[in-house]
DNA sequence: CCCTATGTTCCCAA
DNA sequence: CTTGGGAACATAGG
């Protein structure tokens, strides 16, 4: 459920209620999870996102870190008024101003404490809103001959773009999601490169994309679903030419374009 | 009962 | 070594 757009907006808006506050105590409800040995009597200095991974680290002189990945279903969601936990909460971390549940309905979500790194090390990993170029993708894909959307969705590449995003990326920028990526043209990762931007901050400013399960931190649909223009629109006209949008399978993932618009070169 | 699903990983075959 | 396909994980919903 939750790509790029969505953590970071979990992100957020935990910083607006657990940072600097002190955790008082985790419970954790599914055996599958085993994390969180010695996070309790800590503070939170602060919350990041690598790709989908929530970084909540902790103070202290051998700082931890709360590593979380939501995968398909995970939710997190704020529970100010120490409300009853919903079905399948997951596990549970309680803060004197209320409490943290994760909710997971299919169980894919993961959980990990490490002790904090120190730095980050010059990943090769390709952060979409901080270093995204071009001419950086270009030298990533040049030399190999995987379909672009397969390669916008690996996360050893480029961190956070999933199924939605890759099929709204594409579709913006005149790709088809099959093109091999040698055989992209320089002007085609320009293109792809102003769709991801464009189309990430905006789903970031609308809170995620809803087409089923997402909400964010306090229980509210996102906005961006208003505006997708192919995914989940099969048969649709394509807002550019009104030909039907197209879905097939690549890689074991539905996947949504125009078949006019996003003629392979 | 059938099929689908916003993610990742592993196994296997070409 | 690279790539693609399929299954697995576990569950809900149409």
């Amino acid at each position: 459920m939750p790509e790029l757009p969505e953590v970071e907006t979990l992100c957020r808006q935990l910083k607006q209620v657990i940072l600097d506050k002190e955790i008082r105590g985790i419970e954790i409800l599914d055996p599958k999870l085993t994390a969180g040995e010695g996070i309790v009597g800590r503070r939170v200095l602060s919350i990041a996102r690598q790709g989908k991974v929530m970084e909540i680290k902790l103070d202290d002189g051998d700082g931890i870190t709360i590593l979380l990945h939501l995968r398909l279903t995970g939710r997190l969601l704020w529970q100010g008024d120490n409300n009853f936990p919903f079905p399948h909460t997951r596990f549970t971390i309680s803060f004197l101003q209320g409490r943290l549940d994760c909710i997971d309905s299919r169980r894919f979500a993961t959980l990990s404490v490490q002790k904090t790194r120190n730095s980050d090390f010059a990943t090769s990993v390709v952060e979409p809103l901080k270093d995204f170029r071009a001419s950086r993708l270009w030298e990533m894909a040049r030399r190999r001959k995987v379909p672009v959307k397969s390669f916008l969705m690996d996360q050893r590449f480029i961190a956070g773009i999933g199924n939605i995003y890759a099929s709204e990326i594409l579709y913006e920028a005149f790709v088809n999601p099959w093109q091999k990526t040698d055989s992209l043209s320089p002007a085609k990762w320009q293109k792809i490169e102003e769709a991801t931007t464009s189309i990430l901050n905006r789903a970031i400013a609308c809170r995620g994309t809803t087409v089923s399960d997402w909400r964010d931190l306090f229980g509210r649909k996102g906005e961006y679903q208003h505006y997708l223009k192919v995914y989940a629109r099969q048969g649709c006209p394509c807002p550019r030419c009104q030909a039907a949008i197209q879905f097939m399978h690549l890689s074991g993932r539905g996947t949504y374009f125009c078949p006019t618009c996003q003629k392979a070169d």
